[in-house]
DNA sequence: GATATTAAAGATAAAGGACTCTTAAAACCT
DNA sequence: AGGTTTTAAGAGTCCTTTATCTTTAATATC
């Protein structure tokens, strides 16, 4: 699995606040719902990003959770080493010390390409990019078809 | 983390084996102290590649391991496959059912591309490939240096 | 100021991965 | 052939991750 389950939760998450039009403070028992996992197990997640400076949050009535910097400032690595870790991007594949041209291990050259581009795939577009592409391409977040969300019956 | 610890400890258990120029049974006592793990722990490991039929193994002196197949025939992503299951190569990199074109997530166009070419990683090189090179190149499989290896004081 | 609402903190528990120890089997030696 | 050594196989333990439940603290609203 290349990311943790937490971080998975986190990124998803970000990206749901993302794609929000008004950009309040959401309930997390409302994430909750949408991602199908327990509210409480998701606060302590988000906690730890707010301790991490990339979300806010606000007790009680009208409270929640909400990006705490401008959508555009912020991109999706920070979220994946904020949680699992800087490993995905630096460590060797067969969990061997000191990755580097230095003493390459027989997957060194191939791994830090595919490498490269995983931490493109984190880093490249901005929370702004992805919850835009997510309104207009219906991208989804939650686990449900969005035929179920589309049908009108 | 991309691989688990099993994982990382088969391939490279594999790559050594691939590596020696003779192709006998090797115990498994030898890979576990040049790999730094207990011989205990890889015997679990290994057991698991014989049953897939991976890997041969022979009880008794002179017993131990070796590759169930010419290493022209065998390559890393069954070994992947065999001990950490085909998720890696198939699913969702937010965890969300049903991975493909139809209901894409928002990461999904560039994960697709990024999980081709770590599948092209594994995939590529066949074990013989792989052993010619770790001799030829002196790539390292073990956590020391070959700077320990290469002094002969 | 009372109340409703929500995150934060703490305790608890189930699950899976990482690692260790014991047992059974095979080959060798005498 | 029988005991001994060497090794794989299997059972068992520890620890981290994942997840749930309970309590507490904060804040907006009325
Ligand atoms: S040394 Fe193994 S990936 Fe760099
Ligand atoms: S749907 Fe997420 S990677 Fe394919």
């Amino acid at each position: 699995m290349l990311l943790s389950k937490s971080c998975e939760y986190g990124i998803r998450t970000a990206l749901y606040l993302a794609s929000q039009p008004q950009k309040e403070f959401i309930p997390i028992h409302v994430i909750g719902e949408m991602l199908g996992v327990s509210p409480h197990f998701l606060t302590k997640i988000l906690q730890h990003l707010t301790q991490e400076g990339i979300m806010q949050s606000l007790r009680g009535p009208r409270g929640g959770v909400a990006l705490a910097r401008s959508p555009s400032e912020l991109r999706l690595h920070e979220i994946v080493i904020a949680i699992d870790g800087p490993g995905l991007f630096t460590e060797c594949v067969l969990g061997m010390p000191d990755c580097g041209e230095g003493q390459p291990c027989p997957l060194h050259e191939r791994w830090s390409q595919a490498r490269e581009q995983v931490f493109a795939m984190f880093s490249e577009l901005t929370l702004e990019e992805l919850g835009r592409r997510i309104v207009e391409e219906n991208l989804r977040i939650t686990d449900v078809t969005s035929s179920s969300l589309t049908r009108n019956t």
